[in-house]
DNA sequence: TATTACCTACGTATTAATACCTAGTATAGA
DNA sequence: TCTATACTAGGTATTAATACGTAGGTAATA
């Protein structure tokens, strides 16, 4: 961005593939005459060229779209263009994807039932280079704190939890991966005891609920 | 409604609880002349009221919301207010949701990623008593008919099933339900005969992709 | 009256899961 | 070099799940 040039004005771009949402942002946006809708895209990958191009100071940015997602966007944009605030924009209010969002890089978090007000506020905030989350958001990252280093799960545990969620017996995980079953058990008992949880049916919601096995499969 | 007042326009009433689709639709259906929003509201529950005061022609309505759902809101509408149509604008796409609006008498479901020529063409559609769906819609339904009356779950499959799939033994299930453990497997041994699954971890699967358990719970 | 479906419950036999304990190898970091 | 972690794997014992078959009582429907 050329120095002093057009300062006066928040550039703003929009990544998100619901065209009423977009429509409805440069609507409720265009009320503020400090802010200006400089670009507009519906998946996160064309976000990174349009991005380089444009370097607005805030891209509002959806998190489920269909080539790429927002999180992986924002990780890359925050990597290319510092300068350039990512404020998340989402359906999505459970713990996992706002922390993917933050260690992604995100600089803010709102919910789509957010007021108007509440987004321009946000935008404000993250352009100054502040953070802006939903109230409900702050509160339940008080609530749900980051797991410890030993009860995340390492990369063999969750193939096991997957397989297991998806219905195989031990037997039948232990011959797909080439391991004893003795050896799976020993997983799925460290697993249990990572996530505090006692049956195989926690151990399935788990995984269905952290994305670990496919919705609908 | 008047007779012939009004009728070259077609009255349109947004229910969404996300400002910026409804700020979105607003916008979008601005540029048609022959569509007139006469009202908006965030809530189901209020715009059953609303619906009743304005008379609309056609109402746009979200599924999910805080007060009142949008299937339940549907269904009173038709009920009470044969002539007003009821296009669903939904983010959910799965069998069960589409199916539901169906049976609550909703003249259409289209997804929040449609184009607003297509929300367009899907007013001016059920407003003449015609139907529209979503093409991935359509070819959903097909995919899936609806399950023989011998595949549902009887209310008391349902019970043992949403207590199954939050962790509890047959015993434990039993006791809770003052019946015999023999009872609980006889029931689990026909949930899975209609489901067509064969093991625990699938009847969770299904009991959490269907709402019979709540998430993140 | 006969049939069907739902809900209930039992016995027998086999397999799977689980708990507990123990332990070797490889790798990374202090 | 030592320690910790991850991944691996074994034995013993107990409990739970599962499969199969059987069957009674109640209510609704033809």
């Amino acid at each position: 961005m050329i120095d002093n040039n057009n300062k006066s004005k928040i550039s703003v771009m929009l990544v998100d593939d619901h065209p009423m949402v977009q429509g409805g942002l440069t609507a409720c946006l265009a009320f503020y005459d400090d802010i200006e809708i400089v670009g507009a895209t519906d998946d996160g990958a064309e976000a990174l060229s349009k991005a380089k191009e444009l370097k607005p100071d805030v891209i509002i940015m959806d998190v489920s779209m269909p080539k790429m997602n927002g999180i992986d966007a924002t990780e890359i944009i925050s990597e290319q263009l510092p300068e350039t605030r990512v404020l998340i924009f989402s359906m999505h209010d459970r713990p996992e994807f706002v922390r993917s969002a933050i260690d992604a890089g995100a600089s803010g978090y709102v919910l789509k039932d957010t007021s108007s007000e509440e987004v321009y506020f946000a935008i404000k905030a993250v352009a100054k280079g502040n953070t802006h989350f939903s109230s409900s958001i702050s509160k339940m990252l008080i609530e749900n704190p980051m797991q410890a280093d030993n009860e995340r799960l390492t990369t063999r545990e969750q193939v096991i939890l997957s397989h297991v969620a998806s219905g195989l017996s031990s037997k039948e995980v232990a011959r797909k991966l080439d391991i004893s079953f003795r050896t799976v058990d020993a997983h799925r008992r460290n697993i249990k005891t990572k996530l505090k949880v006692e049956t195989l049916a926690e151990l399935v919601r788990y995984a269905v609920n952290h994305g670990l096995i496919e919705k609908n499969k």
